[in-house]
DNA sequence: TAGATTGTTAATCGATTAACAATC
DNA sequence: TAGATTGTTAATCGATTAACAATC
């Protein structure tokens, strides 16, 4: 497989919830074009993306949903679920907690940490709190993976620097501030909601100023 | 100025966030090198980027953080400052109702809505908060922009019909289901926060396998 | 078999990188 | 002036699109 392309990757991803919608909706086959409509792709980029890793074995018609979700789940690790906690447990990284999308077959959160020992011993939650400077014990005795932060910006780069020491795989930031891997074997991924609403707006702004001009 | 590229418009946003801070920090001048470093790119790159802006009459030595300001603000409309709501007051909406990053000279959050009137009179906010049958005439009395999309997943589509209908610009959609544009006109962007986990995790499993191979 | 749909090679498109003359 | 840094044209790189033979 090797070098697969973030796009390729980000798709492939998407597929592969995708197809596990599908399978619970008790379709057994699909092809390209399908996948395509709903990644929101062309069916060409499909199939490319899909030969990023290796033939699946399928050709003339469509394919097994199951086997396609197997090689993709494979490949990508998807399979195994896995450990996942949140740094920062104020609004946000409270309701991040208990959704939905983090605690379900393929992650589990397992612990939350803040700095604040007064707000772990008020927050209501079913999943165990600790105080932050017993993230590295935690992290290495409950085998945690992956990390979700959601302190406040001026903490971020600190708090970033003791994840990558208490042997975190990767981030997710969702702080306003840019973080850089460090270490190039941690992966780190930028989520920062109030960009994105400034790219809505930047996208809506340039439309209307070209249509002006037409 | 005409089309940009979404990556060069992201970049641009980034920029704008960027020279921001360093105004607050009483800088006045800054270079292309400096802004590639922060901005996580290359010098060439925020040059070009620049460039699709017209020409800023700088040259020689650096850029005068005021005036790059300015033209990145005018050209996607950034300084002036957006009415957004908040759809869905579960978990997740409720901590985007009061997230720093969308309450301050660049957002308001004018509005939350929900189908649960229950949920609205049991809500504590100082935002105000309404029933979501109310939708189209609260976004059209207090002119509301943006939405900031946080219900469940399978109310997504239809409460999206709803908010195109009433005259929105833009959504933000926090919800699992990838939405697409229906009308050219309103701008979409999906923010799966699960997913952006699911790559996350695929990146690092696909860095592994790749060293091991070598 | 005929129709449908894949896998894969080639062509296109667009963004990033390089290079360098122009300018403060 | 000399040094630094831009704006801009050309070269490279990589992803998307097209096309089509191979296959169920």
């Amino acid at each position: 497989m090797n070098q697969v392309p973030v796009p390729t990757l980000q798709r492939l991803c998407s597929m592969f919830q995708i197809l596990r919608t599908l399978k619970e909706q008790l379709q057994t086959h699909t092809s390209s074009q399908e996948l395509a409509l709903q990644c929101g792709t062309t069916a060409f980029t499909i199939r490319k993306d899909i030969a990023t890793l290796g033939v699946t074995g399928n050709s003339g018609q469509g394919y097994d949903i199951e086997k396609l979700l197997n090689l993709i789940g494979d490949s990508l690790g998807l399979l195994k679920r896995k450990k996942v906690c949140v740094i920062g447990l104020g609004r946000l990284g409270s309701a991040l907690l208990m959704h939905p999308g983090f605690n379900n077959d393929e992650f589990e959160i397992a612990a939350g940490f803040d700095s604040n020992v007064n707000k772990i011993e008020t927050t209501k939650s079913s999943i165990p709190l600790y105080p932050f400077y017993q993230l590295s014990s935690v992290v290495a005795r409950l085998g945690i993976e992956y990390s979700l932060l959601a302190v406040p910006a001026q903490a971020a780069q600190d708090v970033t620097d003791k994840l990558v020491e208490s042997g975190v795989k990767g981030i997710i930031n969702f702080t306003s501030v840019l973080l850089k891997s460090v270490n190039k074997q941690i992966v780190i991924r930028n989520v920062d909601m109030a960009s994105e609403l400034r790219i809505v707006t930047a996208q809506f702004h340039i439309n209307v100023t070209n249509s002006l001009h037409k």
